[in-house]
RNA sequence: GGCGCGUUCGUCUAGGGGCCCAGGACGCCGGCCUCUCACGCCGGUAACACGGGUUCGAAUCCCGUACGCGCUACCA
């Protein structure tokens, strides 16, 4: 059996697309869950819409995504070069095989006299000509016209585009590794251009001569790609190759159903109800975790089977899962509100000790002051499982690293009775006393407190929380004040009960 | 318009003739826990696009219709 080798091939025209970013992953998972090779190869044959630093941006999303790839650009391989704008002397060799064959032509219509041709033939039976069997021997080429002509046009410099000759009543068939039996006829196919008139191929034959030369086993694309297989079918057909086995992935949607597309933010400045980003790096900053967007990513459009009810990934897990088998074929929609749940999902379930290694950078950044590496770790312990994205630490748990400068109005309004100040202050004789200083004994000496003033733990508990945290949420209070420590404790206390009393009003 | 692909709860999906008057997850709703919020736990809501076949029996197979999407470039 041939070694697996599976390729992604984007192209550099702009940011990254979620979905492509789903193509690579799943092409990644394929070539790990079966020890194959998975190589990165830019497709960047169209000099016109080329993006400046979209390769880069490209590359250090994967790098951030954990998305690995074992040839390509900044790794090297056997197969190189992995950019195509560097494999042009590759193309024509090609592409002059094929014109040798009789396989393609050279054809020098300009870009007017294809729009004539295309308005000259079309009609309410074909609205979009193709240039094809029915037209190429009214156009201007090299089946037409003769060597001599042929030549003074190239001597002269006009330019000229390489077409593929598609012929006539031919059936392609193939099978997709998710779509099954999918069927084409030829009348439906053009005579693709090849190379273009400045040199550079087209997809169409990049693609097929690169999976070749690279011996890629597996295509997995998107499936906006399947209307062109038999273009490339002929292709491998003409060249005598095997073509590698394929498998069109279904694409993704916005919530209103429509394809995510850039224009729908970068016209529009914001997004418009329906919509959803298709840009990962949006994702990025706005502080989703990545095993979150992969595990997302991923169940959108495959999931682990029958009896499998486990809705969380790692990279790893996945990688040992995944089959294409496994992959549907409809579109599927982007929910964000299941990458949400994921993504907190994925913080609870991190050991407590890499979520302080986390968040510290940001702390830092903020200019907070920690006490310690231990006070930290209580802190992030007790936070944990409220914490839905760890970018919201600071703005939830700035009580911990200061004291707090106001109190929620609404929660004042709320808990603070005329006598809190008396009862807080009575807590804070309590627990002053207390040697052995923990939750434990600290929630006794509040019940105490309570007790003897004949009323319910909730009336002490709740104006203790607001002059120590300034919040009326948050973790249980007795932990809280353990972790604050005795001292940070009561001068809080004895802060609120005398400042909050004057707002109040 | 042509060609291709698709269509199970709001969303992601399980299901490949009887196990399904359709299961799981997110969301939503209700409850429990409780000092609040979150977590967790328990329960609920909700779907086989439509119409014909085939069959003793169809979400599952076939045909048609509708709808959606893709392609229809010297873009990928």
């Amino acid at each position: 059996m041939k070694p697996t080798r599976v390729r992604f091939a984007p192209s550099p025209t702009g940011f990254v697309h979620i979905g492509s970013l789903r193509t690579a992953l799943y092409n990644h998972l394929f070539a790990k869950n079966r020890g194959g090779s998975f190589l990165l190869r830019i497709e960047d044959t169209d000099r016109t819409r080329f993006v400046e630093g979209a390769t880069e941006n490209l590359i250090n999303v994967l790098k951030w995504a954990g998305i690995s790839y074992d040839e390509g650009p900044g790794v090297g391989g056997d197969f190189g070069p992995y950019y195509q704008s560097q494999r042009s002397e590759i193309y024509r060799k090609y592409a002059r095989l094929l014109l040798s064959k009789g396989a393609a032509y050279m054809a020098f219509d300009t870009p007017e006299e294809l729009e004539k041709m295309r308005l000259a033939e079309k009609s309410a039976r074909d609205p979009a000509p193709r240039y094809n069997s029915a037209v190429r021997l009214k156009m201007r080429n090299s089946l037409v016209m003769t060597q001599a002509e042929v030549e003074t046009e190239i001597e002269k410099g006009s330019p000229y585009v390489i077409r593929l000759l598609v012929p006539e009543n031919r059936t392609f068939e193939f099978s997709d590794l998710i779509r099954g039996e999918v069927k084409f006829d030829s009348s439906h196919v053009d005579d693709q251009v090849l190379i273009k008139s400045d040199g550079y191929p087209t997809y169409h034959l990049a693609n097929v001569v690169d999976d070749h030369e690279m011996k890629i086993s597996h295509i997995i694309r998107g499936e906006e790609w399947l209307s062109s297989v038999p273009k490339h079918l002929l292709l491998y057909e003409y060249f005598g190759w095997q073509a590698p086995a394929m498998a069109h992935l279904p694409l993704i949607f916005n919530p209103d159903g429509t394809k995510m597309s850039k224009r729908d933010i970068q016209t529009l400045g914001e997004l418009p109800p329906g919509k959803v980003d298709p840009n990962v790096e949006t994702y990025i900053k706005r502080g989703y975790e990545k095993e979150a967007i992969l595990n997302y990513i991923a169940l959108l459009g495959w999931n682990p089977g029958e009896g499998d009810e486990r809705q969380i990934f790692s990279l790893d897990e996945l990688v040992k899962e995944f089959s294409l088998e496994r992959v549907n074929k409809s579109a599927a929609i982007f929910d964000i509100k299941k990458l949400d749940w994921l993504n907190s999902e994925h913080i609870s379930r991190r050991d407590t000790s890499v979520l302080v290694s986390q968040i510290k950078p940001q702390l830092l950044d903020k200019d907070v002051e920690i006490p310690s590496e231990k006070y930290l770790f209580q802190v992030v312990e007790l936070l944990k499982t409220r914490l839905h994205f760890l970018n919201e630490f600071l703005p939830i748990a700035g009580y911990f690293f200061a004291d707090p400068e106001e109190y929620e109005p609404d929660a004042v309004k709320k808990r603070w009775k005329d006598d809190s100040a008396k009862l807080v202050l009575e807590f804070c004789e309590q627990i002053s006393n207390l040697t052995d200083y923990n939750a434990g004994t600290i929630e006794e000496a509040l019940r105490m407190v309570a007790e003897r003033n004949n009323v319910g733990g909730g009336r002490i508990i709740h104006p203790a929380r607001l002059c120590v945290t300034g919040k009326s949420v948050g973790p249980g209070l007795f932990e809280i004040l353990e972790v604050l420590g005795k001292e940070t404790v009561l001068r809080r206390l004895k802060k609120g009960a005398e400042t909050i009393p004057t707002i109040k009003q």
